[in-house]
DNA sequence: CGCTTGACCGGAA
DNA sequence: ATTCCGGCCAAGC
């Protein structure tokens, strides 16, 4: 299988839990969309981007802090990546209230909108 | 030093 | 619906 890493791939990680750290209980965020909120690293060419990055989210989730809700990223089809603790992080989204169907969830109910989404909580206006 | 092995995705067949 | 393919790196053994 082909693959390639960020050039500083520390970086990319923080920004990747950085944003993560927002999705909020009950809703799940795919790879391929937390990498399109981020911007392509400098000297990485956008289509080079897209190809890759929803794999460097991956390996960002099998390499974060604790405080990160690794299990509420999973693939676009809106199920669990087959691997060692998959089983654990299904049950861990159910208990944060998600069903499942046949081993998928509903994106169209549960993916989160991004920062500042409709059924975001927010900060007071400043004005 | 030389393998092996990765939490992905969209389009084509 | 399902399988196959390209994308072409770096850490760990």
């Amino acid at each position: 299988m082909n693959y390639i890493s960020p050039p500083d791939q520390q970086a990319y990680y923080e920004q990747v839990w950085h944003l993560v750290r927002q999705v909020p209980p009950g809703t799940v965020a795919t790879y391929g969309q937390i990498a399109d909120m981020l911007p392509p690293p400098p000297g990485v060419e956008l289509q080079t981007y897209k190809a890759y990055s929803p794999r460097w989210v991956g390996s960002a989730m099998a390499a974060c802090p604790d405080d990160v809700p690794w299990q509420r990223i999973i693939n676009s089809q809106g199920k669990i990546s087959q691997r060692p603790g998959a089983q654990k992080q299904r049950q861990l989204l159910e208990e944060e209230g998600i069903l499942f169907a046949k081993d998928k969830v509903n994106l169209k109910v549960y993916q989160w909108h991004g920062p500042g989404a409709a059924d975001e909580p927010r900060q007071a206006s400043l004005f």
